[in-house]
DNA sequence: TTAATTTGTTAGTCATAGCTAACTTTTTTA
DNA sequence: TAAAAAAGTTAGCTATGACTAACAAATTAA
């Protein structure tokens, strides 16, 4: 058991590159991370990670040989995963007591989930009776650290003819979220897919007597599991 | 009307540069403020004081001449009371809906009042249906921007046979707070001066039928209003 | 009114965390 | 398997916001 009680001496770059990190890792499931691929999503110079995770190596949350791929030490992976349950519980707290749309709460959420404070975190899982869903369908991690990914594949992998159910959508993009709402859709949506046409991956989808075309990129944001 | 909507570019360190400063001039109603007094204020040194305040002058919203004293601008003291409603706002929700302690929630209020977001903090007053006054008695200024100081003065200032109401105390020492709660006292209750102590102007003071001494220092930071 | 003390300023240093440009290593492709 | 491309690293720069040490100005006391 590695508890070395040092978590809150990181600052708030050095958290989000843990949760970055640990969202490539196990939430996109990539077998492997590398520093210009979390560059990228961090929408930082390949230069800054590399710096970055020199300094995440010394403190031993992050693992990685020279010009080699990256990996979480368990301490990185719970501090990550700490990081998730903040973010989550924020959201959902912004979404349920304050109005906030699920289009709004991101923003948000990412500056809350770097307030330290243990209390703070478990008196707000209490107060909203302890959600086991964010707004966007994600899993929140609980007290003691647990922490599992929701079954879900993208909307896009699937073939006509077949139903599934809105288990989650991609949080990051304002815009998305707002066309999903617009358009009908919510989580636990059933939606049957008519077809996948061939040119251009579109798919015609139908949800609550509407038909809808959506593009390959709006289908890859959507996250469901299979009904038929 | 200064209205610049440049509140939202601040890093936390000129967000509290601007609050202290507003404190020491507003709310302790210093006539004037000068650097070394903020830097000890702000426990930090004086050079970085000196330092910060070029830059809130160049951002127009210090004014000072050199070798002067300090002021705000419009601008620079609408900031403060910004800073300072979602601060005491943050304090009464951690009492009221996190069971925190008055003693527990500067420490993350200080955290919280840095988040960004009008909503945010506009939604969390209406959800706690707009209070007046933080966990430790001090007003919360409105949406609008309207900040009043409470009208007080120490128990320190008061003579023999005064009675007074216990309005507020100073909520940034931790064991202050949990020995004003050991011995009973809260806001609202009456206390009567039995004498002050020449030798060490140590106070005799009767409260709920309890007669305790507290000290200068102690008596400096409980805020009253005189009854009789 | 001079001298001592306090207050304020400046110069130079450090740590954090970004960046670009140049370079090296690894992987892919022809 | 050699050349090209991609991935990763390093050096050197910038800005923010701390610090100390040295200095200048203003205030207070003698
Ligand atoms: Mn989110
Ligand atoms: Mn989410
Ligand atoms: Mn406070
Ligand atoms: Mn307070």
């Amino acid at each position: 058991m590695t508890n070395k009680l040092n978590l809150n001496n990181l600052t708030k770059s050095e958290e989000d590159y843990l949760k970055a990190l640990f969202q490539l890792l196990v939430e996109d499931n990539a077998t492997k991370v590398g520093n210009n691929q979390l560059a990228e999503y961090l929408k930082v110079s390949p230069a800054s990670t590399n710096n970055m995770i020199k300094k995440l190596k010394a403190k031993e949350y992050v693992i990685s040989e020279k010009y080699g791929k990256l990996d979480l030490t368990e301490e990185g992976r719970s501090i990550a995963v700490r990081l998730i349950r903040k973010h989550r519980l924020w959201e959902t707290f912004l979404c349920k007591y304050l109005n906030f749309t699920w289009d709004e709460v991101h923003d948000v959420a990412e500056q809350l989930e770097h307030i330290k404070s243990r209390k703070l975190i478990d008196e707000l899982d209490r107060f909203m009776d302890y959600p086991k869903n964010d707004p966007h369908g994600e899993l929140i991690p609980n007290a003691n650290g647990e922490y599992s990914v929701l079954p879900k594949i993208t909307l896009s992998s699937l073939l006509d003819g077949d139903v599934c159910e809105l288990v989650a959508v991609n949080d990051g993009s304002v815009s998305f979220l707002k066309y999903v709402s617009e358009i009908g859709l919510a989580l636990s949506s059933e939606i049957r897919v008519l077809e996948v046409r061939e040119f251009d991956k579109s798919i015609r989808i139908q949800f609550n007597d509407v038909i809808e075309t959506v593009t390959r990129k709006f289908a890859d944001n959507v996250f469901v599991k299979k009904v038929v």
